[in-house]
DNA sequence: GCCAGGCCGGAAAGCGATTCCGGCACCACC
DNA sequence: GGTGGTGCCGGAATCGCTTTCCGGCCTGGC
């Protein structure tokens, strides 16, 4: 493929002066300019990005870390993160963990190793790996998930009001013992939202204790096989809270298979929405999150962090709303 | 961040032996090795994989061009890629086009200048922009959709033999006057299972002539769209074949909205599968498509590419099933 | 003990772009 | 007419790494 010099020896010019028009930085002579443009066109030269970012050792390639591609809450979240991208230049490298750390452990190596401009992460291990990132000076935020041990910019939604919100309708409903099937203790969304549906308990005069809480992996069949252990327990709940959407499905599948009738005999509401979730019978009640708007506001903070890598970290906080819908509602 | 040389200072041996040791290539005294490798951790080194790039002239990313991120098919398609990249040791650039042919272009455009390891593309446009990948001769593959102009590596399933059999199960099942919503005439997916549709037509003696057809836009809303406008034409269909998933969940929304009874009015039938199918009343019959193995095929297509770029190139098809559900099946 | 062959390490040349700096030409003003 | 200033252009160094070439050392065989 041609380079900068092939360029120059056609157009009977310096690299230097080519470098300039490509650039526009300094003025140059319109015939001039004129002649590099056609040679540019005659050898069909292309910019290697490769030796740029070489010289100056900066990259236009975001890394946006997520844990699980098949959510579509990812998905969502990534398409906010790609059009503020799209705008300032930016190309947005998709990587996907799959909840496993050492996968996630990869990939920011490649990150650290591609000098990427910036890193978007929703973790699912602890902070070692992203302190790396830290400590190389390269821009990070934290999205969806808090991140422990290391302030950096993040983008949360207020998991507590959100899953307070959904216990206290379940609660509003008439269900009395409300179950909550929640992620792995480790990552902040999973434990913010238990103590969210903790708090709603307790307000309303009842045991909050842990008899009716699950611990699941934010995938279906862990929602199935928790709501299938609640279901078999020997107080077993009338209603159930799940912190995720698709954890939710899980556990609706149970239930639809043991012939529980939805919402008459037991009540079910889900952290996160699912799309066609109106075309579901029963369709699902769901505590919604703006995703999109999520992945927007972390690629905000990227690039304002990019531009002034010194100023202090801030966390964004972005509100929940209260989906009401067949699955909640049991007729009086 | 420290480079070679400083390691090369600090072990007290030549940066090109720290090359050796980083690379394996030849033998190195294994306790000139053991020094090298302490300076790395000592010094926090990370190999500089922009510099690397240049000098090789390769990367080790691949540009995988998609139309819309939000279509389960797409992100189960790229999870597939992405098994396959992450084994051989690549990273993958997940880039939405959103059926833009401009941004598409754009990413193209950008492909080229990063100098990209491979293309996996889902084109939505034309073949012009594709050929300036294939002049430079990066290793490209098309996936679900064919390219028409250029012969290249092609991933597809068998559209003709899945839409007939999907229009075919309507007509056992006793529909009479079986309607086709299928998406932009250019995209090669469209054509071919509306091909599929009239041939099943025409094979049991049907006029398969336009009333009954649709163009959409492979959309919700275009499903929507066109499953009224069927509804509302002079003399309606009994059943409807939509040739994508979305289009047949914007169909399905739109009966429910108009109250017409489905199966028992009226059949649906959808190509691809939408997550939780099963969930959704009435459970949606489609035909089915390995999308993860879509994925993983074109990925082992752009690797043997890669190790072999002067290989013919060659087309895979992979063949679809038939999930009967609810919505197709009359109660006789 | 000597010579040949093999292996390892160091110096240096790129990969393709950017950029500093020196030089030249032109203009204006004294 | 000479001097100073301004504006462009070209030469060459540089980014960090890989790789080739070459020289030197060690080992083994006779």
């Amino acid at each position: 493929m041609a380079t900068i010099y092939d360029v120059a020896r056609q157009a009977q010019v310096s690299p230097a002066t080519v470098s300039r028009v490509l650039n526009g930085r300094t003025t140059v002579d319109p015939a001039m300019a004129a002649r590099v443009h056609q040679a540019m066109r005659d050898l069909d030269y292309r910019p290697n990005a490769v030796a740029r970012n070489l010289r100056l050792s900066q990259t236009s390639l975001w890394a946006v870390i997520i844990s699980d591609i098949g959510n579509p809450f990812f998905t969502s979240m990534v398409r906010g993160v790609e059009d503020v991208a799209q705008g300032t230049g930016y190309s947005v490298v998709l990587c996907n963990s799959d909840e496993d750390p050492e996968k996630e452990s990869r990939y920011i190596a490649a990150a650290l190793a591609e000098r990427m401009a910036g890193v978007i992460i929703s973790t699912s291990g602890r902070s070692t790996a992203i302190n790396r990132l830290v400590e190389a000076r390269i821009p990070v935020v934290a999205i969806d998930r808090q991140l422990r041990g290391v302030t950096i910019d993040t983008v949360l939604v207020d998991n507590l009001q959100g899953a307070e919100m959904a216990t206290t309708h379940l609660l509003d409903n008439g269900y009395q013992r409300v179950a909550c099937i929640t992620g792995p203790r480790r990552i902040s969304t999973a434990s913010q939202r238990l103590r969210g549906y903790q708090r709603a308990l307790r307000a309303a005069g009842h045991d909050a204790s842990d008899g009716l809480v699950r611990y699941a992996d934010f995938r279906e069949e862990g929602g199935y096989r928790a709501m299938a252990s609640l279901l078999d327990s020997d107080n077993p709940p009338d209603s159930v809270f799940a912190t995720n959407n698709l954890m939710t499905v899980g556990a609706v599948e149970c239930l639809v298979d043991r012939g529980v009738k939805v919402p008459s005999a037991f009540g079910v509401i889900g952290f996160d929405d699912i799309p066609w979730a109106h075309l579901v019978r029963p369709s699902l009640s769901t505590v919604s999150q703006p995703t999109y708007d999520l992945g927007r506001a972390a690629a905000v903070l990227l690039t304002e962090r990019i531009a002034n890598p010194t100023r202090s970290p801030s966390t964004v906080t972005l509100s929940t709303g209260l989906q009401v819908r067949e699955s909640s509602t049991r007729p009086r």
